[in-house]
DNA sequence: GCAGGAATCAAACGATCGTTTGAGCATACG
DNA sequence: CGTATGCTCAAACGATCGTTTGATTCCTGC
C-alpha cells in the first residue's frame, strides 16, 4: 500500500471512491474530490469527459475485479451434483470480502451500498447492462439447489439476501477483528457467518 | 386519500418525501419541492427553518407512528414465557407493512433505506437519540429467546435482519399483489414471508 | 534538439443551490 | 374601524456546483 498512486487518473479514481462512499454522489463535489487527489480542477473532465463518466469508471475498476472473482469461483461448482448452497454462497460473498479487507477497497462496498439506495435509472441501468449476468446466474444456481421454491420465492428470498450482504458489508456493524487473530482467519470466520445466516433464510421451510 | 392535504405544512410534507424519496436529500431541491407542493419557494424555511430541519420533520412524522405501532405490539409480548421468535419479528415487521400500503406512505421506507445508505453523522445521530431506544428493546427481546448466540452473534443478525428488511420493503422488489387477493390477505402473506425468512436467519445453527 | 501531441494549470462561464428580505395579503381581536 | 399577527409572495443574496477555455508546461519520437 503506497502514499500516492502513480498516474492521475488512478489517483481521481482512488479520491472518488473514498469521497462517494462518505458523502455520496451528489455531495462530493469535483473541487474536494481534485483537491483530495491532489491534481487540478479540469483534470476529471480531461481525463474521464464528466462527473457522471467518472463514477461509472469508479464502479467498473472494482466490479470487473469483483465479479471477476464471482464468475470464476462459481463456474467451479456450478451444476455439479455435490454442490451446496453454502459452496454457491461462499463464490458470491468470498469475493467481496477480500475486496473489503485490501487496503483502499473497503470502502467500495458503501459505494455499492449507496448504489442500491438510489433508485437512479442511469445507475441501475449501467449496473444492469454491464453486471447483471452474474446475478442472474447465482439465482439460476441457487434456484437448482432450492427446487422446492417457486420462481416468485426464489427471486424474493435471493433479493432479501442480496440486501443483508449489502448491508452488512457497508456498515461499520462490522465484526472487529480480534486482536489474537490473524486478518486471514477472521476474514473465514466473518464469511462462515455470512454464509450460514444467509443459507438458513434460503433454506426457510 | 384526498388530491391535497390541508395545510401548507402538510403539502410541504408529502411533497419533501416522494421527493427525497426518487431524488435524495441532495438531489431534490426546495425549487423542485415547493413546486411539486404548490406553495412558495420561502415557505419552507418559514415554517421549517431549513432544509436539515424539514428532513428530520419528513422522519418525525412518520416514524413516530411506526415506532409506536412496534413499541405497543412489542410490549403485548415482551417477556411471556409463550412468546416465539416469529411474535416478535411479526411486531417489527407488521407496522412497517401496514405503513409501506397505505395511501402515501409506502415511499417512507424508501426514504428510509437512503438514510441508512448515507452514513452522514447528524442524521444517524438523530436518528439514534430518537428512536434508538426501539431497536435495543427489540434486540433484547430476540436476545432472550435466543440465549445461545452470543452477544456479538446476536448483534451481527440483527443488523443482517434490518438490513434484509429494509432493503426488501424500500425496493419495488416486492411482490406484486394478485389481483384474487386483498391488499389485506397479500399483506398478511407478505408479512408470514418475510417472518419466516428471518426467523431461519436468527435461528442458523 | 526541436517539433508536436499530451497533460496540467488558473481562471472564468452559466446554472442552480439554500437562504434571506421586505412588501403585500389575509384573518382575528381590541 | 384600526391594527396587530400569521402567512404568502416575487425577488434577490452569496455560495457552490459541473464544465469549458486558452495558455503553459511536460514529455516523447524523429
Amino acid at each position: 500500500m503506497q502514499a500516492v498512486p502513480h498516474s492521475t487518473k488512478e489517483r481521481i479514481l482512488t479520491a472518488a471512491e473514498e469521497l462517494f462512499a462518505r458523502h455520496g454522489f451528489d455531495g462530493a463535489s469535483l473541487r474536494q474530490l481534485t483537491a483530495a487527489a491532489g491534481v487540478n480542477l479540469a483534470a476529471v473532465n480531461y481525463h474521464f469527459g464528466s462527473k457522471d463518466r467518472l463514477i461509472e469508471e469508479v464502479f467498473r475498476r472494482r466490479l470487473d475485479q469483483l465479479n471477476g472473482h464471482r464468475m470464476t469461483a462459481l463456474s467451479r461448482i456450478a451444476g455439479l451434483p455435490e454442490t451446496s448452497l453454502e459452496d454457491v454462497l461462499a463464490a458470491f460473498i468470498k469475493p467481496a470480502l477480500e475486496l473489503s479487507h485490501e487496503g483502499s477497497g473497503s470502502l467500495f462496498m458503501r459505494v455499492l451500498a449507496r448504489a442500491f439506495a438510489e433508485h437512479d435509472d442511469t445507475l441501475r441501468k449501467f449496473l444492469s447492462e454491464n453486471y447483471g449476468h452474474v446475478m442472474r446466474q447465482f439465482t439460476a444456481e441457487f434456484g437448482r439447489l432450492l427446487p422446492q421454491l417457486s420462481r416468485e420465492e426464489l427471486y424474493w428470498r435471493v433479493d432479501l439476501v442480496t440486501g443483508a450482504l449489502t448491508h452488512a458489508m457497508s456498515g461499520f456493524g462490522m465484526i472487529q477483528r480480534k486482536s489474537d487473530v490473524t486478518e486471514r482467519v477472521h476474514r473465514e470466520q466473518t464469511a462462515e457467518h455470512l454464509i450460514r445466516f444467509a443459507a438458513a433464510g434460503l433454506n426457510a421451510p
